[in-house]
DNA sequence: AATATTGTGTTTGGATCCAAAGTAGAGCTT
DNA sequence: AAGCTCTACTTTGGATCCAAACACAATATT
């Protein structure tokens, strides 16, 4: 895929995102085209591509259309991120943790203490924590002995709210996030304490809950 | 995708399924659209289809290459396959059967039943339980409240080997196969009643279990 | 002799052209 | 006036052309 194919179809998912294109109308391979300054190929190619990450949908016998979501989907992409998720800790676990797996999930777990240890979150520590989150579900999920998993976990997180890194919404309020991390902190230490002990179910349950947390945990909080 | 297109698609993966382009190597446009006697256009935009169904992988920065899969992604699918669809079950149990649903699910259960009643297996009967086995499990996932998961288990089935309906492959030995279609019923019944029930975890666990049915089940009786 | 650089051939990406399929609208017929 | 049909326009799909990127090899330079 060239740089500028790649562009095509990041920038179309950036755009359908922020939901420039309204969910459910068509969407036409011209308008698209001239709109990106590019001609009608690349488009093509891209609407294909989107198309199987699930973002946009034929309409009908003629071209696409983007795709709308419900709140049920967004719950059930959490799901099945958890379900997956939950599969590749359970794998790992049974297969046991390699010392140099173990030193690099170390390695990010000790990262998030550092992060919350002074007891309050800044704005730039939310890059931070996104960063050392993604590291650590990336780790899991490419140890768990095939890529099958990743590949339908990254197809799963295409669907833009499913991703792990979703999880820090309102950055006005750090105070409030500040809990939400000190949790999610926790889970990652009890997911690692379970991989290490190769207690395969409870590796898998405790991740499952963990990809709940960008999703209902406000509520506790009177977040939501 | 227009209907050529589609024919595109399908018979790349039908080639690739069949190992016609050696995994791991290089597969080059132009060969094969000469060989499709199509053009390069509709084989590019195959190719892009055929990358995120992940039978094709980008080969470094120039073009792609067929996938190789191990013994234990085909594992790894099945594993997928099976917590996907366990997760339909557990939430359909969750939300509990509608009578038009149970009555659907009946008629599956039904001819299955019937199927089998005889005692023995014929060569025809593999195509009638392949379709009844499709029909149950499409009607479990696809009332899981959600199409997400539904996408996702149609997005791992891409890799030949995952599918539910690769079930039954030597059909010389239909006696031995009898068995094992005989357990596979057996645990759709059990999977029906607990989704009547609303025994969530229950229809969960078995039909994670049931995914591994066309994997290891033959072990038991010295099919492997 | 080894490495860097340049040149050629191969392959992919982007643009454009043409054909085919579809949709909508206008006009005609009953 | 309502319904049907034919036509014109819109949009997508396929083929081809051209440019750019890359790989390999050969030659030159240190």
């Amino acid at each position: 895929m060239s740089d500028s194919d790649k562009s095509v179809v990041s920038r179309l998912r950036k755009l359908i995102g922020e939901g420039f294109y309204p969910p459910g109308e068509r969407i036409g391979e011209v308008a698209v085209a001239e709109q990106l300054g590019v001609s009608r190929t690349p488009v093509r190619l891209a609407f294909r591509t989107l198309e199987q990450e699930g973002l946009l949908q034929r309409a009908g016998k003629r071209g696409f259309m983007v795709r709308e979501f419900t709140e049920a989907d967004v719950l059930c992409a959490v799901e099945v991120r958890g379900v997956l998720e939950g599969l590749a800790a359970r794998r790992l676990a049974e297969q046991g943790l390699s010392p140099a797996l173990a030193e690099e999930l170390t390695v990010w777990i000790q990262k998030g203490r550092e992060l919350l240890a002074k007891g309050y979150l800044e704005e730039r520590d939310v890059d931070v924590w996104s960063e050392l989150n993604r590291r650590f579900h990336e780790t899991i999920v490419g140890s768990a002995g095939s890529p099958v998993i990743g590949d339908a976990i990254a197809r799963n997180n295409h669907l833009p709210f499913a991703a792990a890194d979703s999880i820090v919404i309102d950055s006005e309020a750090l105070d409030r996030e500040y809990r939400k991390l000190q949790l999610a902190q926790t889970q990652h230490e009890l997911v690692f304490q379970a991989l290490r002990h190769g207690e395969g179910a409870r590796a898998e349950m405790l991740m499952r809950e963990h990809a709940f947390i960008g999703l209902r945990y406000g509520e506790l909080w009177g977040l939501g």
